[in-house]
DNA sequence: CGCGAGCTTGACGTTGTTCAACTAGAGTGG
DNA sequence: CCACTCTAGTTGAACAACGTCAAGCTCGCG
């Protein structure tokens, strides 16, 4: 059972605070509300997408899966949030998979009930365009940093993602592997071993098992710009 | 002066069907309609974005600057299409620049006039949605192909983009250049050079001059597949 | 106490960029 | 009309960047 009922997240967090009583109502009425092992996958790239994802609880990624078996991390998603509004509207399949990295709760709403609300709710439709937008940002981000920066670039791009987007804290606590900060950058997971203690050595970051502190956040910022 | 009237492609485009004729008139006052020539830059990465761009005529692409001097195209834009889209709610400036390929019209829309629009036409924001997630859908492409596929993966990529989103057609007659196709996939203009002679030399595509066709695109798919 | 997953380090090989030199064609001015 | 320059394209060779492989380590959990 989620720690939190979903009654009391509709209420309480801006993401529905543009909804009606009625149309909270109707997600209650259309939605499953559940708890996810760590680990376990959310959805999966390719299948049939019936469901607008919400996390309400934990902590979660969405990711791309290449051929050989490397994945990309896309988003790391604290509670509360979308999770790949993106892929919903006018595709049939989810076009990204998902998956939590610690216990999670996790609220599924049909896919349908969501269009219709969309359709008939103007100010929530134009917060949506917003949301969209963002993401844009986000993906211009990834582009960038995967299209033309390398090893040191990427990863600078990574912890501070981490940092800013996610822990919102220098101090990045979030049960990350090293396999999940390679593939949130886009480099092997021995790549990122070695650059987080070549940082560390340098005193850019603190290393304490998987609490990484970013103790020089402009050095970073610099090594991301340089590339 | 443009080749086509902007009242001409307000009426006629399916991009503004859903628009009233009270809507199409205030985008009439409130934008400008020109002609660029040939690689002229129409936005640029970085300034404030004012407006909401329309391509009507030619041929755009929109990229995405690295400190190093490297772009890296997103998109190629035939008319008649928004340029950029996502960049413009929420945000105050352009995070990607946009130039043409060959001599085209351009049509700036005031971004308020536009945001207006959105905020008052449910139905066309909810259009706005989909092309938003479809943009996504894009963009994932785009990852994919840069974070987890090596130089012959990321050229199909590129070649069958052309070939299926731009051209429509298995043959290839943009007035594109050898650095552009790079630039688009990714790789250096050298290796793009080198590929496309490789691929002619199997008979996989025919070059002459910058025209390319593409003879046996299954392979490109499996190329594209292997990464 | 032992097992396994995640972490770490070094050596090696592949991949693709970079550099440099050369060619071809298109546009320009004498 | 012919040098001329400039851009785009082409090719080969050298080098750097990173991933891969292999081996050993550590820590948490059953």
């Amino acid at each position: 059972m989620p720690k939190v009922s979903l009654e009391q997240v509709l209420e309480e967090h801006k993401l529905f605070s543009l909804l009606t009583q009625e149309e909270k109502q109707s997600i209650i009425e259309n939605s499953t509300h559940l708890l996810y092992k760590k680990g376990e996958t959310i959805c999966k790239q390719g299948a049939f997408a019936n469901h607008i994802i919400v996390i309400t609880d934990g902590l979660a990624k969405t990711y791309l899966e290449g051929s050989n078996d490397k994945n990309l991390i896309i988003d790391i998603l604290k509670p509360v949030n979308w999770i790949g509004l993106s892929s919903v509207y006018n595709e049939t399949t989810y076009n990204f998979s998902a998956a939590t990295i610690i216990d999670s709760s996790i609220c599924l709403i049909e896919k349908q009930t969501f269009i219709d609300i969309l359709s008939q709710n103007n100010e929530f439709a134009n917060q949506i365009i917003g949301k969209l937008c963002r993401n844009s940002k986000h993906f211009f981000n990834k582009i960038t940093s995967l299209g033309n920066k390398q090893l040191h670039g990427r990863f600078a791009d990574a912890l501070l993602y981490l940092s800013n987007k996610v822990a919102k804290n220098p101090v990045i606590e979030l049960s990350i592997t090293r396999k999940e900060i390679g593939e949130l950058a886009g480099i092997s997971t021995e790549s990122a071993i070695r650059l987080l203690s070549e940082l560390n050595h340098d005193g850019i970051i603190k290393l304490d098992g998987k609490v990484i502190t970013i103790l020089k956040e402009n050095l970073l910022v610099k090594l991301s710009q340089i590339g």
